[in-house]
DNA sequence: CGGGGACTTGATGGTTGTCAAGAAATGTGG
DNA sequence: CCACATTTCTTGACAACCATCAAGTCCCCG
């Protein structure tokens, strides 16, 4: 951990270069982060080699949770500026954590993060899925109509539950039709995002009468 | 809310009947509950009626912590009896949901509630898949090799990403390969639980050396 | 015992994973 | 700055898997 400056003792702003494992699955928990510069995927390893990302956090977003062993590793898919703040030390936490009576704690972000991405598995097939995440990775993007992305095709694939190839399949295709021109394979600009949202039904969400039983 | 007993203002005790919905998406959130007995299922309703059942609550589970609109309806799988925290009530919380230090909060475990979730869709085919969720429940199960479930064959559908049918083939095949017996559709003798772990190849999860870029 | 819902099973077509090859992008050394 | 090597991405062909449609069976409850 490359200390870049300390502010207090429970609190440490570090930056990791591309490629780096913030931590690993299976070590020690010590720290939470957040995010000040860059992307980070959150992801769980199999015993057979099977990747889960779980998510992908970027400014503003908060990880690390797990206070035991960790569950998941902390890969920087770019250049990275991250917050820490140790568990151990509890005297005034710089996030409030605490239970949910008006403020909007980290780790409930975090938990709303996950299941949005849980969402995307209930889309019928890849073409799908792969809009709906496009469209929520959008607001990490600055300018609207411009999607950079920092991930490799693999690490959509591990995220989306597809394999690269379909991944990079259904990506043609949306380009294909328009919805999107791929100027370089990590960069692509939206023709069409309203055609994009209706693709993918945008979670109405209102109190529809949905009934149970 | 039927009320059966008062602790203090902002705890209650309470029950609702299989079938019941405990909320829905899109009511105001002020409560978050614990489950004292029975099951709840999680989801989320789509515009084009999809369903995403993001996780089942059992004894000791919490759920509903979306303090704004909810993002999910609460259905009670069997009779519940529940424990009701108010939101806007934070004298005294009556469970720990501060920060990781050392305690084992609901909020945490509810993240974790979702991730493990998450993993179920790494697998490679809707038979590990089943096989991996019917392990993680079997926890809940008091008999080790009884497995009794509270939902049908298309909550799990809608909680796996499969449809019914798939489902009902999965279990029909593992049946089938003697991994168990269904006495009856919701209830399944578990003859060979090392089988099943090894076919989802069950986290080993240790740090083993992979390696990030 | 009878009716209705839930579950199971068969047949078929569409979608995705796999295997394989090729194209594009990136990095390196001259 | 260019040529080459390496990695990443794309695309095609085929097989496996799953969703759909359609019956049929089982179970629960009246």
């Amino acid at each position: 951990m490359e200390t870049l400056s300390t502010s207090t003792v429970h609190l440490r702003i570090a930056s990791w270069r591309k490629g780096q494992a913030i931590y690993r699955q299976g070590d020690e928990g010590r720290h939470w982060y957040e995010v000040v510069e860059g992307f980070v995927a959150l992801c769980h390893y199999f015993g057979d080699g099977r990747r889960q990302v779980s998510r992908f956090a970027g400014r503003g977003d908060a990880f690390g949770f797990e206070s035991g062993l960790r569950q998941f590793s902390a890969e920087a898919l770019t250049d990275v500026g991250l917050v820490g703040h140790a568990f151990w030390d509890d005297r005034a936490p710089p996030i409030d954590m605490t239970p949910p009576s008006g403020s909007h704690p980290a780790l409930q972000r975090a938990l709303e993060a996950v299941e949005n991405t849980m969402r995307l598995f209930s889309y019928p097939n890849a073409m799908h899925r792969t809009a709906a995440f496009l469209l929520q990775f959008s607001t990490y993007c600055e300018q609207p109509d411009i999607i950079e992305l920092p991930m490799s095709r693999q690490d959509l694939a591990d995220h989306l539950g597809l394999t690269m190839h379909t991944v990079s399949r259904s990506f043609s295709e949306l380009a294909r039709r328009s919805f999107f021109i791929l100027e370089k394979p990590d960069r692509l600009k939206v023709l069409d995002r309203s055609g994009l949202e209706a693709m993918v039904e945008f979670e109405k969400m209102q109190g529809d009468d949905q009934l149970v039983a």
